[in-house]
DNA sequence: GTCGATTAACTTGTGCACGATCTAATCGTG
DNA sequence: CACGATTAGATCGTGCACAAGTTAATCGAC
């Protein structure tokens, strides 16, 4: 059974990403790029180590994909000439732009989805628990593995 | 607002994975070979095209997930002397003897995840439908976009 | 100021996830 | 029986996701 919950919320998560492929292909960018588009969207320029921390991904997922973002024209990644360790991501204009074509993208999403808005509240906050605990429990084993 | 609520699943399928992931660890599993040895425990020995359809995985994902799980001496797969086509994935006495230690994988999963009976109730009511929502809108937006 | 520790980022390797293309076996209809 | 269509599966290429190890810059204690 609970493996039945844990599977509903895979199966779900590949099933929302498949509605948001097509919608995005025609901006020539995957989910996981989306969101990070949407992070600079909503903060502006910020260095990978916020974005990484934004969306709780790792440099080994988010170097490489910047860099499709730079190849496609919609980012620039610029060492901090105070701190030369750090790098910041800035939208191009074509990657300010892009916000535009993307507007009507959580539209259609919501439409797809087809919750009441009382249950999408409660999912968030259901969510948001599974998340908060789930990372607080791999955090205390890993504290307590030894690190070996 | 509707990112959000996407970008919720999707951290919190990560985030159950990761609790997974050292559980599974110890019996040399991945989450999704830990499906898919749930699916072959309970259904007994299946053609791939019924763990394709139980997990929503295509051939593509499970083909070389399958052979990871032959070398690890899990399963065996043999083709289907009556349909040539068809490839049965059978365990192995070590597949077997393996749905014994991972009998309390569930019950730790579940304390990480920290819900109560009744909102695991609801998320998994919820998580469905969206699910079968979104598959129906990706189905619609299949047949109607011409295919080319 | 120097040196050990920390930090931000990169690199490499493994394993999904999925689209597209291919092959071989089976089925259906004339 | 033959042959086009369907079906089950494999293969290849791209892009995450994450662990482990590496590098270069910065910080801190002395």
């Amino acid at each position: 059974m609970e493996d039945l919950i844990c599977f509903a919320l895979y199966a779900a998560s590949r099933s929302v990403t498949a509605v948001y492929r097509p919608l995005l292909e025609r901006l020539h960018l995957t989910y996981p790029q989306y969101l990070v588009m949407t992070v600079l969207w909503q903060r502006g320029a910020s260095p990978i180590k916020e974005i990484s921390g934004a969306l709780q991904l790792d440099y080994g997922t988010l170097t490489p994909l910047l860099k499709r973002l730079e190849t496609l024209g919609y980012v620039r990644r610029e060492r901090r000439p105070d701190d030369e360790r750090s790098v910041i991501v800035t939208l191009t204009a074509e990657g300010e732009a892009l916000r535009e074509q993307a507007r009507d993208v959580p539209i259609e999403i919501t439409q797809a989805m087809g919750l009441t808005p009382e249950a999408t509240a409660v999912l968030r906050d259901t969510l948001r628990q599974i998340t908060e605990n789930t990372a607080a429990y791999t955090a205390s084993q890993t504290r307590s593995n030894g690190s070996a």
